[in-house]
DNA sequence: TTCCGTTCTGCACGTTTGTGCAAATAGCTT
DNA sequence: AAGCTATTTGCACAAACGTGCAGAACGGAA
């Protein structure tokens, strides 16, 4: 970037925030106008020059948050949301949280592994930039449908991501679900699928959310032409709660047994725990039912949820 | 502490800092007047609860910083102030960016040496609030001269970092030289004292400043009775060019055969070098001589400097 | 309970900051 | 060099913010 450009920022950014003049004065230090620094100091924000985090000392966090730590043996963040606001307000509330707050977790030379959905969607929309080498980013399961070939929607979330941190990404180029699992199987085997299995066997990071049957904002998956009525009609028949990653899981986080699983193209809970750091986002209390069954399955490290769906997770309804 | 308070400092500050929303929607949010809000804002910023870093990514740091850390192999940074402010004005802004820089460093259960000093009083005053457990603040050199026992004047320094780190404070209740090296041997042997030398032997983070001969705005060890007109002679005699926490040093950094140092109170070149992480800091051209000397001693693995000074350092005098 | 000293709150005002817009500048192409 | 487009700049205005002050709420002590 232009050389001045990008040191004036820097500048402007140290005097502001660990000198704490005002805009006024580092315009005049920098002999231009104040406006001017007022840029600067927005472009060293979200290029991630600026870093601003929030650290609640553990043993000083709400009691809400202690008691889903200790209750699911997560980290969790609760986001403060009014219970009176709309499904999308929340979400967006959320995953601006949530963006916010995975940035400092993403380091170079990770690979940073994303789930598509929704919720992921929205997340992605508010990355901050962060510079880091060697990052990859990896989809981590297919997105392709009857209709379309899912491209779009999810690579678009995965670009955002490959952006924000100046990561390679590493499309998955499959459906969400095969029709049969043998195709699966086959395809397992051919070396340009086998390449992102590898990546995604090595990932440091796994950030996803949770679909949940019931969920009145209903997931993707369920709507969106991805499974045919008889596949609906095996997901009822067999306590399904929820997925994550187009891969289902019943209440107590079980899974085995769940047919569908076979020719889903996302991967095993199993591979999932494997990572060490397994970010799952949350909102909505709709989906209630399935965050439960993720989190008794142990499919994540950290959770970032809405107050509301968070007050439900430990069974009181209302205020604190 | 009122539980509430802090809670809901949290939760404004999420609010603010994570999801964007002004202090007036919060202070909807939170029932409660907007001025509140700002309060409950700044309250979270200086009791540490929001921390604001500048990551500057190595590899687009500054030319001069790039130079120094290369040259000197410290980790170097240059607080950016005009050269035509004056010295009372550069060293509070130093001072003022050095505590913050400092902060981020400070963890739990470290042992924090600090040696007094103008530039470190100066420090001490704009330090931001980082709670830590069990952390010691430990003083390195005595401050005790003809006049004074210096306790007031040391001590304040030291409440201060305490304070700030919610740190156990250990003061080192001895002059700055004793009169016979004699004097110190023996009580270098006392168990009261050897618990101060013993936590100094086991300090995790090292923070200074430096003294310089010719410094115009003369360090108090040069000026405020601690020495009489016999060891300044003998000064005079030595090359010597500065002190860090009053041990002197020569231009090439070394100091052997200073025989001041012997009846100084302050840690061994030696043992200083032991430290982990020891931070210098230096504000104002006229230390130059001074912070060479510590450089070449490599007293310093972080070092926090003016600009005017930083150029000078490497060698040109004016703009960039 | 009343009293008094302390802390907290909201208001009002002045200051500081964000941003649409038009002019200026920089970067390219011909 | 001229011409064109894409950025960047400063201005002016509106929005957002910090803070002194007076009154309210709180927390003991008598």
């Amino acid at each position: 970037m232009p050389r001045s450009r990008h040191s004036d920022a820097l500048r402007a950014a140290q005097m502001y925030y660990l000198q704490d003049l005002t805009m006024d004065a580092i315009a005049r230090e920098l002999r231009t106008s104040r406006s001017t620094v007022s840029r600067l100091l927005s472009s060293a924000r979200d290029t991630g020059l600026v870093q601003v985090q929030i650290r609640s000392p553990l043993d000083s966090a709400p009691e809400l948050e202690r008691m889903i730590r200790e209750q699911h043996n997560v980290d969790v963040h609760v986001v403060p949301v009014l219970d009176t606001l709309n499904e999308a307000e929340t979400l967006d509330r959320v995953a601006m949280q949530a963006a916010r707050t995975i940035g400092p977790l993403v380091d170079s030379n990770a690979i940073i592994g994303i789930a598509w959905g929704a919720t992921i969607s929205a997340v992605s929309r508010h990355l901050t930039r962060k510079i880091t080498h060697d990052s990859i980013v990896v989809q981590l399961n297919g997105a392709g449908n009857m209709q379309t070939t899912g491209i779009t929607y999810a690579s678009d979330i995965m670009r955002r991501f490959g952006i924000a941190y100046g990561a390679r990404v590493e499309q998955f180029p499959v459906p969400a679900f095969f029709d049969h699992a043998s195709t699966k199987t086959a395809m397992w085997k051919e070396r340009s699928v086998r390449r992102v299995l590898d990546l995604q066997d090595r990932m440091s990071i796994a950030i996803f959310g949770v679909g949940s049957v019931d969920s009145s904002y209903p997931s993707h998956v369920y709507a969106g032409g991805y499974l045919d009525e008889n596949d609906l009609k095996l997901l009822a028949g067999s306590d399904v709660v929820g997925d994550v990653a187009t891969v289902f899981f019943r209440a107590d986080g079980s899974s085995d047994g769940i047919t569908l699983n076979e020719r889903s193209t996302g991967p095993s809970h199993e591979q999932l725990r494997q990572v060490r750091r397994r970010i799952c986002v949350v909102s909505g209390a709709s989906k209630i039912d399935g965050l439960r069954g993720a989190l008794a399955a142990r499919l994540a490290t950290d959770l970032i949820v809405d107050e509301a769906t968070a007050r439900r997770l430990v069974g009181f309804g209302d205020s604190a």
